[in-house]
DNA sequence: ACCTGAACACCGTTCAAGT
DNA sequence: ACCTGAACACCGTTCAAGT
């Protein structure tokens, strides 16, 4: 009997009140409820993404997004393995394998950090599955096998490279560690611990 | 008028009915709570660490929860502070500091993998910053220092060795990486990359 | 196919009140 | 001091129904 009323009580929040009427369409596609997500997660922090506030965003109700995203956990999936594609591969010039590991490394640290409200979801998920994260995989075991690692050496060495890297940009947009007396550069801290494995690395593989 | 009908079904589950009568205390302390958290995130994981369901192992309401512990994030902080209390750090020997590095950091790698349920939580809070953490940053910070490393150096490794501990445990525990052909074990490759940093670090040290 | 209404089964936290 | 009752302001997800 008090639908009107319940109706009404929907709308309690201006944004909430759509300027379409009932039957019509909101025209989501899969990119635009992603392109929401990624502004919502810029202006107001991974705790505020959240299925029922990108609805809001999108101005539909929340279990419209299901039409469009696999849930919040496959929203999220496609989310970061999207930031990846933006990562420059190292073009295969004639140089040292080790320069294009150290360009590799950066470049995804650097792609990262500029998607730093991301890094807690990263974490959350031990890294990404999708396939840009395995093209990056694949380009960085094909710098370790030129740099002369036979097959096993090289897929522990891409581990340790992507667990460093995850790590390192994650602890850099996080509170300081507890033995961190605060005025660490994490970018130089990140480049050093790089250049330490990568020393380590072809280092022992000559030995 | 409903008040009678309301109380009965906050007894719908079984668990939930007091064994106490009505002004009986139920004995918490700050300790039984966190005993209490420890049980449910061995036996049901993270996702099921909520403060009402511990209050109702408890056999509590879940407000008494917040006599003994500041909130959810307070209780998740004591317990990981906790966990690092028993992590043993090396006989300071005469034996080479490297060696005293390598054993603490495993030892660190061990606690937390015995604990595994706790490190999507260090991971949420990029590491933990309680007093027992700070104990093993200055351990670690001794030896780089012992190891010749000038201060700057020194804290950047302290920075590094904790990113690989930390990234290695939680990933050890979370689904592969991507570019990880299921085959890796994980203790050996967390041992290779810190036997790399090492090297890396004491070699670019005499540099 | 896309979207809404309504509901289900949860969260963390606060405040006043009881013992 | 410790705990409960009740409420507030949220979550993600599902299902049937409307267009």
């Amino acid at each position: 009997m008090m639908d009107n009323v319940q109706l009404s009580w929907t709308s309690y929040n201006a944004a909430v009140v759509s300027s379409r009427t009932r039957g019509q369409r909101a025209g989501l596609t899969r990119e635009r409820v992603l392109a929401g997500a990624r502004e919502l997660l810029a202006e107001r922090g991974v705790a505020a993404l959240t299925m029922r506030a990108l609805a809001e965003r999108l101005d539909v109700r929340p279990n419209a997004l299901y039409s469009h995203v696999d849930g919040k956990a496959g929203l999220v999936d496609d989310l970061l393995d999207d930031a990846l594609a933006r990562i420059p591969v190292p073009h295969p010039g004639p140089r040292e394998p080790s320069d294009g590991m150290c360009e590799l490394m950066s470049a995804t640290y650097d792609a990262l950090l500029e998607q730093a409200d991301l890094l807690p979801l990263y974490l959350a998920r031990r890294g990404a599955r999708g396939a840009h994260a395995r093209r990056l995989g694949d380009v960085l075991l094909a710098l370790l096998a030129d740099a002369g690692l036979p097959p096993a050496r090289a897929d522990e060495a891409v581990h340790v490279l992507v667990v460093h890297t995850i790590g390192s940009a994650a602890f850099a947009t996080g509170s300081p560690l507890a033995a961190d007396h605060g005025g660490t550069d994490h970018r130089a801290t990140f480049e050093q611990g790089l250049r330490w494995l990568i020393a380590g690395i072809t280092g022992a593989g000559r030995a």
